[in-house]
DNA sequence: TTGAAAGCGCTAACAT
DNA sequence: ATGTTAGCGCTTTCAA
């Protein structure tokens, strides 16, 4: 193996410019009070020697690690189907990269990574933790607020004192002030795409929910009746099926709707997933899509939708934008993230949560 | 903020068990050489103290980090559409957490990125690095290998001396013996995949290519022409288009290839999510799959290919287990590696390269 | 503005 | 078997 030679230290850095230790520390760290004759002959002796600082004597100092913790809790499944995180985490790597923080990816499998991760966490390596797919008993909240590390969700947690989300423009919703969360709209995207089925002329609309132990899944449902009881006056519970957002539990869904109900008109997905299993069963069934059945889907993965026969109508979200916030977010709770960038006067604090706006994408499905 | 109070140190543990740094070090670390009475005051002062190791304090001295880079370089695209990655990230994940490693995820999104990455791994904050999807004109290989890095790739590199992968049963190719890498067999795999639509009896085997700046393509594409070459003395390169690994670089290369050999009965796609446009513009055309049109994936992504229309027959290859080997090679060849897990007598060397088997999985396309 | 010196918390020789 | 001690490479008072 090519092992690494030892690498270059401050202290040779220092010999090598003539300087103290010191100086060198002050102009590798941004350079203020170092006049410049000296601050440039120290850069020349970094530059010739190859230094780069060593970030465990660093941190062993400053205590702070410019890590991040990024926590993946999905038991399976849906991680694979679902180009989600993969989108998120390209949101969320582009942020931290810009702030130099390194991104520290924590995979959760099954019960005693909990633990595992509660202890990583607790253990200071990383200065704050992203922490997504919560399921509501889910134990890791309370792990992380006993390990007391900065953290940020993905998606509002469920643990809170209500269950309703914000309303369509966004702002936080009534919880525990201290949290804090990206979520999109999925109660306000979810009317629009009820709303819209309903102004096709539909009125037996259907509604494959996801699984319900998540927010996402209960507030788009929330939304679906909120325009169904608008309507109509009340929501069918026959018309309402549980799944579990992928396109196999779109299909058994689907299946038991037109069972129960088969002068159905129309469905609400969860997500473009279950869609695409429900479009599946609707076709075998020997339904035209849109003309009998309407279908609607939620998230807008592109190469989904558009793939879909036919193509998806569909809520976006814009997922790439909740990962780079969730990073935002979090960059400006960690100690000294003001005076590294070189915040000027209007230093704007995001609020404690933000709830990003949904777009219907109109396709041909609905 | 809930800000983390100082935690206890290695000094508070050994002043409540009144025992020396030393000892109480000893017995973090495994316990050797501390009689057994003893041992157990440090375990009762560190569980009453919730003691946790700083890991940067020991990184300074050990100069081990416990830590591994994944890189994964695919700009754009492909990251999203495909659930490659995230299968990957699960194996690599698994191997790692069970030897106490951490994951830092780099991902690259330009070129800018290639020095960041390089920079990063150089200044020895990991000990070891995971690279993905290397393309032939990547500088990264270069820049690992000045950094001094041990690192793993996923999939031949390209920059080795011979175009050619292993045949069907594995075993290294003529590179580098240096060179660690864990690939699928993709040109056996094709081969399989061409000839099972042979022995159907097709002739007219269009082949739709993946980008051929990665070896996975080039290999894919070889192992067709093995096949074409073999049974019918040549392979018409008008049945051969290149693409990108995407459905919709699918659906553009089935649309050429039935423009220019309307006659063709079966195709070959470079991997499934190919094979999905294939199928879309086959259908659109009129032509049944798999009577007037047979068709082949790669991969085996379940949730594309038993939802695909028809499902999809293809190659399948074990992506998380690529994930593990990488992983576990890399281990290997972290100094300590041995020591740490208990390894006996028998402590088998992975070799330089391993190149796992594929399997043909039979569903309704072909 | 620059330098000297004191640790940060830990491991690993070396003593005992 | 256990304790003592000397750093690992860096930041950060404090003096000059």
């Amino acid at each position: 193996m090519t092992e690494a030679v030892s690498r270059p230290t401050l202290e040779a850095v220092a010999a090598r410019a003539g300087v103290s230790r010191a100086t060198v520390s002050r102009v590798v760290n941004g350079g203020d009070g170092v006049r410049e004759p000296l601050a440039e002959r120290v850069r020349q002796a970094v530059e010739e020697l190859g230094y780069v600082p060593n970030q465990a004597a660093r941190s062993l100092v400053t205590r702070r690690h410019d890590a991040v913790a990024v926590v993946i809790a999905e038991p399976e499944a849906r991680v694979f189907a679902d180009p989600f995180f993969a989108r998120q985490l390209r949101g969320i790597s582009k942020e931290l990269t810009a702030h130099d923080n390194q991104l520290v990816l924590l995979l959760i499998e099954g019960r005693a990574d909990h633990a595992r991760v509660a202890r990583y966490l607790a253990g200071g390596h990383v200065d704050g933790a992203l922490v997504f797919s919560l399921h509501l008993d889910d134990p890791l909240p309370e792990l992380i607020r006993d390990a007391g590390v900065p953290t940020v969700f993905g998606g509002r947690p469920g643990w809170g004192p209500d269950g309703a989300a914000a309303g369509p423009a966004g702002g936080a919703s009534g919880e525990d002030p201290g949290v804090r969360y990206v979520d999109c709209d999925n109660r306000g995207g979810a009317r629009t795409a009820v709303r819209h089925l309903v102004d096709l002329g539909r009125r037996r609309v259907a509604h494959i929910a996801g699984a319900l132990d998540q927010t996402s899944a209960v507030d788009r449902l929330d939304g679906y009746r909120d325009v169904m009881t608008d309507v109509l006056g009340e929501s069918d519970p026959r018309l309402v099926v549980e799944s579990d957002f992928t396109p196999g539990g779109g299909e058994r869904a689907m299946r038991e709707l037109l069972d129960r109900c088969p002068d159905l008109d129309a469905v609400f997905a969860a997500n473009d997933l279950t869609a695409l299993g429900a479009l599946r069963v609707l076709r075998a069934s020997g339904r035209r899509v849109p003309e009998d059945v309407a279908v609607v889907g939620f998230d807008d993965m592109v190469p989904v939708t558009e793939q879909a026969d036919p193509p998806l109508t569909t809520v976006r979200q814009d997922i790439e934008e909740m990962g780079r916030l969730m990073a935002c977010m979090l960059l400006e709770d960690l100690p000294g993230a003001r005076e590294r960038d070189g915040a000027p006067a209007a230093w704007s604090t995001l609020p404690s949560a933000v709830i990003l706006p949904t777009t219907l994408v109109r396709r041909a499905s609905a």
